[in-house]
DNA sequence: TAAATAGTGTCTATGAGACATTATGTA
DNA sequence: TACATAATGTCTCATAGACACTATTTA
């Protein structure tokens, strides 16, 4: 044992050159029927001016014992400095990690990105969209054209590749809709995530086999509406 | 010890702490009919004389300009360090990236964890097996009772959950198969990866659809058998 | 010819996609 | 009542699972 504190002391001694490890977000909701990302501004080089993805720099300990944060508090950090919201109502998940040589110019920066599904009644705690506001949400659809900084319009992509596979098989549409919602609420955020609009009496069907299972409930009340008004629904899950 | 206070501190001065960043390895392969991955007996602490994955540091540069090697490049060059393989003749994809602090009880490391399937005729080229070798493959079922070193037993279980999924709708079976192969043998790899053993009429009529979509084709020759010999195929791709 | 395995065919259940029809609320 | 949208129903096709059956090669 003391064999191997000694090895522990030593292994100081023999270090390579670090890379710097940061965690950037693409944090999506809906606003206004479409399915957006929250960019920020760049303020400073490299790529000053430009849009980019929010995120930081992962806290690193210096010692063996004091390590630091983990990665996943590292996002969940990231998120709630970024946009103010509890990161334990936003659903967050890993997506990939990018380290090629050259991506960021001025150091070797590997970033770990990780996505978050923001609901849309909790998007407008965001402190974004003001006039002269350096972050702000925009329509997924527009990104190509924002030439984004670093190799962020990659990682967007690959993210919206991500929840198109995981809409069907997973419960990730529902962190895209209030805590109350109607099917044609929710039938209208997978359109706008998968990018073509869903048969009403296809995705009725599907919605009913969830009900059936016990994933969703009735809710009570009816939605405003100018004809005929829906049911309301709720997800069944420990969410406070 | 004033000597390395003094450094850490203008280390500091000019930057955050840095994480040293591994790539580690889940290798697989199919040998005498098990899933099998390759392991490394640990000769140094921690978890010294343990089984572990196999991986290393990433080879980070010291300037802007620079920078090192690519993340895919060190999972490639670790790759080919282990098994002496050529790392393009082996499908290799990244898997997830684990940061948790502790992790390792060194210093902080954050691994980047890949995944590696070796096609079983290539398998005999790895420099494993041997009487007193440190380098070994196991039965992927027997890894829970390895207890193997630091967070790898997660790793290796989230690779197969991946190749699982995948192995549906992605052509990644025709990695786990010699150049050429019959039904039964495709058939067999997917039960292996899978736990349970395929039907046959069913597994056939999958395969005659990939035929259709030409991702197959049929090779001349037949396989040596008790019985009745099967028809021999072979993937349908620009592959060397 | 017997044994063994390759290969074929069938029945059923499930789910997706397209699309027609009915029901129910508001203005 | 007219209109808009919610809600239901139907037809077809593709695929998965279970399982019975036939064909072909070797020993």
């Amino acid at each position: 044992m003391s064999e191997e504190k000694a090895f522990l002391t030593a292994y100081r001694a023999k270090d390579y050159p670090r890379p710097s490890v940061a965690v950037d977000l693409v944090i999506l909701t809906i606003v206004d029927a479409q399915l957006r990302v929250l960019l920020v501004k760049r303020k400073e080089h490299p790529f000053m001016g430009q849009w980019a993805l929010p995120g930081g720099f992962v806290r690193v300990g210096e010692g063996p014992i004091e390590q630091g944060e983990d990665l996943d508090e590292a996002a969940k950090r990231e998120l709630k400095e970024e946009t103010g919201l509890d990161p334990e109502r936003v659903y967050l998940e890993q997506l990939y990690t990018f380290g090629k040589a050259g991506r960021d110019p001025r150091l070797r920066v590997i970033t770990v990105a990780y996505y978050a599904l923001v609901r849309p009644d909790l998007a407008p705690f965001v402190k974004a969209g003001g006039d002269a506001s350096d972050v702000e949400w925009f329509d997924v659809v527009a990104v190509p054209k924002l030439k984004l900084g670093f190799d962020h319009d990659e990682i967007v992509e690959m993210s919206l590749q991500r929840i198109r596979g995981k809409l069907e098989y997973t419960n990730i549409a529902f962190d895209l809709v209030p805590a109350t919602f109607t099917i044609p609420e929710l039938r209208h955020v997978h359109g706008v995530v998968l990018g073509k609009p869903m048969d009403p009496g296809n995705f009725r069907r599907s919605f009913n086999r969830w009900l059936e299972e016990g994933r969703l409930e009735l809710a009570p009340g009816k939605r405003i509406t100018t004809s005929k008004p829906a049911a309301v629904y709720r997800f069944k899950r420990a969410r406070d």
